[in-house]
DNA sequence: AGTTCCCGCCAATGT
DNA sequence: ACATTGGCGGGAACT
């Protein structure tokens, strides 16, 4: 069954009243074409150190994960329906505009929700939150997770004394007044696989799929960096805080392989970056959504506002679609792509537009790992601060990151992002310092 | 050689 | 029974 090209069976392709997003949408003039992918991201990753100039996909590339990389579908993901007017994510429209299988888009959905971008609806349907409900979500999980962290646990040591994958975790869904979803959350307690032999009926079996799942994690994953002080995890550390000391080798491997993904995710976000561990030259995730302990009080987005870059010109990242090539397939047909690259700028013409056009956003939102800028600065002056000096980092990149894919789009968002976060500082601070 | 992590099989779940 | 969801880990791309 090579499900090679997304089946494009879809009963309503045009989509009679389906929303607004086709803002990308450009009838690709290839009415021979397969099902031809409206548009590519191509991020600069010019492997080797050849993405010298912009969007330019070098010559004809071979594979290249890159491109099919979870951070950058969630970019586009969030690119493409991030709109005033988007209410409603359905899982196979959002497959076939992002050109990929629906497997994949369940991983974004999943942690997309966890950080209460969006909330599932229903069976395929998803709604679109928004970055205004990341605030409130994270807010949550910090409450939930202190709250079981002053139980019964010693300082600086481990937590649960789980010996299986299970761990904390009370969730609770997102917030959210009106009764929405089915706040499903269950507190598993899962234990020794021999069940339990005279467990009244507080059993939950099966559940094991829900403990393990992305969501979950994902949520995890975050309240360690809510919680500890410590600004750097490693994914290492991370899988081995999330599962018991019961390490298994094997799980921890598994669950690492999950972090990754999470992480990818999340880096898109911008909720962390990827570094280095202080002393070790480990690599290592920050926070970036500042939110941990009382800060100054002042507002500092999470993203640093200042610096108004911009270019003014160059607009890349504009595709929605992530090449659909198999893993380890010189297709001839590749070359296809590179026309398709061209003619971007759309959505960001739009929302230029509708931004007040001309640089009024402070800052490119999602400089997402700009390949190049990040490393050579890493190398340059080898990161040693550990503390604050992400804002430097912002700036710095902003003055001479190489725009390749700047995802405009994002721009837009920060305006009630921030608003978001402001809200919630002012907030967390008034509960905690009264 | 080690790290990162995409791909898609196929088992739970849902309808 | 068919459709959705989504663990899971092999193994290839990328350091």
């Amino acid at each position: 069954m090579a499900a090679a090209a997304p089946a494009v069976a879809s009963p309503s392709s045009a989509g009679a009243e389906d929303p607004p997003l086709a803002v990308a949408q450009a009838q690709p003039p290839a009415p021979s074409a397969p099902y031809l992918p409206p548009r590519l991201v191509v991020d600069g990753a010019g492997g080797g150190g050849g993405f010298g100039v912009v969007g330019q996909p070098c010559r004809q590339h071979a594979y290249s994960r890159k491109q099919k990389s979870l951070g950058l579908l969630c970019t586009n993901f969030v690119a493409l329906y991030d709109r005033a007017d988007v209410e409603s994510v359905g899982l196979d429209d959002a497959a076939r505009r992002l050109g990929v299988e629906r497997r994949r888009i369940y991983d974004i959905v999943n942690v997309l929700e966890s950080i209460g971008i969006l909330v599932r609806r229903a069976k395929n349907r998803y709604t679109w939150i928004g970055f205004s409900g990341v605030p409130a979500a994270l807010k949550e999980l910090k409450e939930r997770a202190s709250r079981e962290m002053s139980g019964s646990m010693s300082p600086s040591l481990d937590e649960t004394s789980a010996f299986n994958v299970s761990d904390d975790d009370d969730d609770d869904k997102l917030d959210d007044a009106d009764g929405d979803t089915e706040s499903e959350k269950l507190s598993q307690s899962i234990d020794n696989p021999s069940d339990k032999p005279d467990a009244p009926r507080c059993k939950l079996r099966s559940d094991h799929r829900k403990e393990k799942s992305l969501g979950l994690l994902t949520q995890n994953f975050v309240k360690l960096f809510l919680t500890m002080e410590v600004e750097t995890i490693s994914l290492d550390e991370a899988a081995r805080l999330l599962l018991g000391e019961g390490h298994a080798e094997s799980n921890m491997r598994t669950k690492v392989r999950r972090l990754y993904d999470i992480a990818n995710v999340l880096s898109s976000l911008n909720l962390i970056e990827k570094t280095q561990q202080a002393d070790s030259r480990k690599p290592a995730f920050r926070w970036l959504g500042k939110a941990k302990r009382n800060e100054e009080t002042t507002i500092t987005a999470a993203l640093p506002p200042t610096k108004k870059t911009l270019p003014s010109k160059r607009a890349f990242g504009t595709d929605l679609t992530n090449i659909d090539m198999k893993r380890s397939k010189l297709d001839s047909t590749t070359e296809n792509k590179a026309k398709l690259t061209r003619d971007g700028g759309s959505i960001l013409k739009t929302l230029q537009r509708q931004l007040g056009q001309g640089s009024r956003s402070d800052f490119v939102y999602g400089p997402f790992h700009p390949a190049g800028a990040r490393k050579q600065e890493l190398d340059d002056h080898t990161v040693q601060e550990r503390e604050r000096k992400s804002i430097r980092e912002w700036e710095n990149l902003a003055s001479s990151f190489c725009p390749q894919y700047q995802n405009q789009a994002l721009n837009d968002l920060f305006g009630h992002y921030a608003e978001a976060w402001k809200s919630w500082y002012l907030d967390l601070t008034r509960e905690q310092a009264p």
